[in-house]
DNA sequence: GAAGTAGAACTTACACTGTAAGGTTGGAGC
DNA sequence: GCTCCAACCTTACAGTGTAAGTTCTACTTC
């Protein structure tokens, strides 16, 4: 049943692309192709993102990736756990719960920011990867060893998490960002028909990104704890 | 130079699906178009939906979209401008400034809940869209009339979002919503090996959605509250 | 060495996507 | 009867993820 593959083509075989594929060499590997695919992700975005382009990266052919991880959906798992480990939830001891919730906090929006092409798509998928439910089960433990309830570890989690997200989202997809409308609406028309956006426009700034962050996790942070000192 | 169109045609004409065009009728219009759109959304979801799948459900081709939105991403700024014209900001004089930020917050994550499909693509863009920007411009008219300064106004306004954006984020496409992983964590795996989430779990069903917003807002709102009361 | 084998990579093809370019039609205004 | 034009349709193209089938290559085992 061997078709006549090889004589079908028009142009001559194409010398096969040299891979060293032995211990260490060029050859695909998981961890090569989550690396490099984040990398791609990083420098040309989301939208630019395809199986092809990244084959032409790792030098091979796009349906060579599929070898390695049986679907894209696979990949992109991948890609939410690299992310999820620069984001090590901390463990250590020696601080107080409350310091290690603001540590843990510091380390997502630093692990945003660090790949902000990617983190929208982190945003909108459900954190039940390996490395996802890991991490949840980690800030949770924190909650729990404050003393706190299941019930408000689970609150107080949500409710931190929805910030987090939020402004991790906003400082990578949002004000100046992310992707604009079609037809954004220009500055002079803000500047006369909108005064109060007009007039705190300055303020959304990258520059005022760090303050604002840290004050509304403070809010947070302050409210959490004034609800466990009335516990206790 | 009119080639022969008709005679390439291997069925008859066909004969047009009758549409009235007339005032009223089943004629297409930027309107209908985005209404039917975002029904459709609404139905099978943000990954189903395509300028081809719209045009069935209009009785049209494709193409004929495209003569009322100059593309699909003009037809989605059309969305989010559907989108926020249900959650209209708190107008009335009549509360005080934190009554208005709260009715306009519980105002924000409604129209998120009524239309959970299409609500990541709104989380992931800019907010830079005729009613974008009037709702951005409202909200801090708000804080401004409260009293609080044009760079306290930007910064509360971004606190709250970030939360109401994560928040509305987390129950459309989150825990038992969004887009899984590819290979979830089963069950057993998180009853056995994460002990704090599996403790935790019952907690963040939907049934807890409610509670858990109301208290994280009341949280920040008094955190602005106290501020502005340190300050004046 | 030769032969066999299993895994890794490649090739082709298909059903989708958004949309550019141009064709057709029916009715309004003269 | 004529022109004009908005509205709609047709075709085609480059891009997507991926199923299915094919070929190469390194590593055994003689």
């Amino acid at each position: 049943m061997i078709k006549k593959a090889k004589a079908r083509r028009k142009a001559p075989p194409a010398p096969r692309k040299r891979r060293a594929a032995g211990h260490g060499g060029r050859g695909l590997s998981r961890e090569r192709i989550a690396a490099v695919a984040m990398a791609l992700v990083d420098r040309d975005g989301l939208a630019q993102f395809s199986t092809r382009r990244l084959g032409e990266e790792l030098g091979c052919e796009a349906m060579s990736i599929y070898h390695h991880f049986p679907s894209k959906a696979h990949l992109m798992d991948a890609l939410v756990d690299l992310m999820l480990a620069e984001a090590q939830v901390a463990m250590e001891p020696q601080w107080d719960w409350s310091e290690r919730l603001r540590r843990a906090a510091h380390g997502f929006r630093a692990m945003a920011l660090k790949h902000p092409a990617f983190f929208p798509f982190f945003a909108v998928h459900r954190l039940n990867t390996a490395a996802g439910v890991a991490y949840i089960d980690g800030i949770i433990g924190i909650l729990r060893d404050a003393g706190f309830s299941n019930r408000e570890a689970a609150v107080y989690f949500r409710e931190l998490g929805y910030y987090l997200t939020g402004a991790a989202l906003d400082e990578t997809a949002g004000y100046a960002r992310g992707p604009s409308s079609a037809e954004p609406v220009p500055d002079e028309t803000i500047a006369t028909n909108f005064k109060h956006l007009a007039a705190a426009a300055p303020y959304f700034q990258p520059a005022h990104f760090d303050a604002t962050f840290e004050t509304g996790l403070e809010i947070l942070l302050a409210g959490i704890e004034r609800s466990n000192q009335r516990q206790d």
